[in-house]
DNA sequence: GCCGTTTTCGGCCCGACTGTTTTCAGTCG
């Protein structure tokens, strides 16, 4: 049983003890495992093998059985039992805004509605407005929120946040008088997908922000206008919050929206061992209300006694631990990067001459690039001929001769076939400075033949990185089954690098991967895969996932200068 | 259900907004 299958049944387990009103706290507790399961490195079942599961924060003596009863008989008595009391139909009621576990369990114990298309019935008809607590305009609300979860996508793409976020942040500049401003949640903490949209502001005229906020040109709906927060929806379906502070509050605020929200709780915690009261308006004394900061951020942190935590690693995955025994690690900043090597050219489907790339990564300061265009199976994306290979070797070398102050690799994205071979006998490989070999076929393999597949590439002396290892498209595809450890154990055994793909929908590696990956001692590539010149800006989203793994400086190979970088990819036999 | 150099029992983060209420519960982040 895999931690994510254990992870949605504890997940699953929470929300039924809170329909049923439950001790809050126990509820928590369900909740903080099942994060912890998500994004933990290693396999639950190895830990558990280890005799290590009581070890893992969160985890107790209960839990620690529970897990051990999934393991070994793939069932658990506690759920199956729980399930009998709560029709699968309220866990999907929960999913609707603004409907919560006590309304949910009135609408069940009341109406006997335990289904969404019951609900939206009994709403149509009038019939939740009779219940006590509820009226006309909850009983709207209800159905808005029907409508809402049928019409929109889960999440929505980091980079397509960004883009919105932005242009919402630019737009409120214009028309407001703004002093300081900044996105934070999900987004700040760069996750790969983002469910809504948080905007902090300092302004001198609040009333002002609100106004404009709520009639932004791509309002679809506000759900909430208040004096210092409101809610929007934008086209797209997407939720945006605003908040506005007052100056000696945008430091705790930032923290406060930043969130996690568990990661909120363990610093609040520490707060009140320390006597203090933390919230968005600042820190203060808990005894006299005396406010001891929250202009800046860093003051939050400073009075718990921790240094500086950067947003990607507020997740509460150890960071607040590391953080105390001083083993925060120095991450990974873009400016590290010192050269792109996953970079497509005319030669295959890019939109550049390599002329043209050239000139664009020297001219974003960057030492080297890589140009690494399709191997000759992959025609749809103009992967290159026998004859073409040479003929693009030889362009390459003649403008690396040219073009002073940048070193162009001659590189290539080879095709890893459906048996494991390349798509280019070694004789083609070894003219080149640098391979690539990537997955781009067979993505329905069972996860034993996709392992030996990637193996079989990490073993092959030519191949220097593992392009996007897991074949994710997000939101389109999902990561192929492969068996990660043993990859990885190869990769470090035979010097093989993993590539962190900056491409926005794939971002693969994903951050957890990238941190199983420092703690095995695997060697990690950040590239772009762009297929145009203006794509080569991309690479922040690799650098941004490789902070969520915790990725320092030192763990990527192209932050390396020329000659080291170099030196440090695979040794040829 | 977890956790502990002030605790093995009694705590467990904090506030805004809404809709329903005449002072607050529910939901959300």
């Amino acid at each position: 049983m895999t931690n994510l299958e254990i992870a949605r049944i504890f997940s699953e387990i929470a929300d039924i003890l809170e329909i049923k009103g439950e001790n809050p706290f126990k509820v928590r507790a369900y909740r903080r495992v099942t994060q912890l399961l998500e994004s933990l490195p290693q396999s639950v079942e190895e830990i558990y093998k280890a005799g290590k599961l009581s070890e893992l924060p969160g985890i107790g003596a209960s839990i620690a059985e529970k897990i051990k009863e999934l393991l070994e008989t793939g069932k658990l008595s506690y759920y199956e039992e729980l399930k009998k009391d709560v029709p699968p139909g309220l866990l999907e009621m929960l999913k609707i805004p603004e409907l919560g576990p006590k309304t949910v369990s009135l609408i069940y114990n009341t109406l006997g509605i335990s289904t969404i298309q019951e609900l939206e019935k009994a709403a149509r008809e009038q019939k939740l407005r009779k219940l006590k607590g509820l009226g006309p305009k909850t009983e709207e609300n209800i159905l808005k929120g029907i409508e809402f979860i049928k019409g929109r996508e889960e999440r929505i793409p980091l980079h397509e946040a960004l883009t919105l976020a932005e242009d919402i942040i630019t737009y409120l500049k214009e028309k407001c008088p703004i002093n300081r401003i900044s996105y934070c949640g999900s987004l700040r903490r760069r996750k790969e997908t983002i469910g809504d949209i948080d905007i902090l502001v300092t302004s001198p005229q609040p009333l002002k922000v609100m106004d404009v906020f709520t009639s932004l040109p791509q309002v679809e709906e506000v759900l909430a206008k208040g004096t210092t927060k409101s809610s929007i929806v934008v086209t797209g379906r997407r939720q945006v919050d605003v908040r506005v502070v007052g100056e000696e509050s945008y430091g705790a605020a930032l923290h406060y929206f930043t969130g996690s929200k568990s990661h909120n709780i363990r610093i609040r915690e520490l707060g009140v061992k320390k006597g203090l009261k933390i919230n968005e308006y600042g820190i203060f004394r808990k005894e006299t209300e005396e406010r001891v900061g929250g202009i800046e951020e860093t003051e939050v942190f400073h009075w718990v006694d921790l240094p500086y935590i950067p947003p990607e690693l507020r997740e509460d995955r150890g960071e607040i631990e590391a953080a105390q025994r001083g083993e925060l690690p120095t991450l990974i900043e873009l400016e590290d990067i010192k050269g792109d090597l996953h970079i497509h050219s005319k030669w295959s489907d890019g939109a550049n001459t390599i002329r043209e790339i050239a000139l664009a990564a020297r001219e974003r300061g960057y030492e080297y690039i890589g140009i690494s265009d399709h191997s000759q199976t992959l025609k749809v994306a103009g992967g290159l001929s026998k004859e073409d290979f040479y003929k693009r070797l030889e362009e390459i070398r003649k403008v690396d001769e040219e073009i002073k102050g940048i070193k162009i690799f001659a590189g290539i994205e080879v095709d890893i076939l459906a048996d494991g071979s390349l798509d280019y006998p070694n004789e083609l490989l070894k003219e080149l400075d640098i391979v690539i070999a990537s997955i781009h076929s067979g993505f329905k393999q069972d996860m034993e033949t996709m392992t030996r597949r990637i193996l079989k590439a990490i073993e092959n002396p030519y191949v220097d990185i593992i392009g996007h290892p897991t074949g994710r498209l997000l939101g389109e595809r999902e990561a192929y089954q492969v068996d990660m450890e043993k990859i990885m154990k190869a990769a470090k055994e035979t010097g093989t690098a993993l590539e962190i793909n900056a491409y926005p929908n794939r971002m693969d590696l994903n951050d957890t991967y990238c941190r199983m990956a420092k703690e095995m001692g695997v060697k990690l590539v950040i590239n772009t895969d762009a297929h145009h010149i203006l794509q080569l800006d991309w690479i922040k989203y690799g650098v941004w996932t490789a902070r969520r793994g915790w990725l320092e400086k030192k763990d990527v190979l192209n932050t390396f200068p020329t000659q080291e970088f170099f030196s440090l990819l695979k040794k040829k036999l």
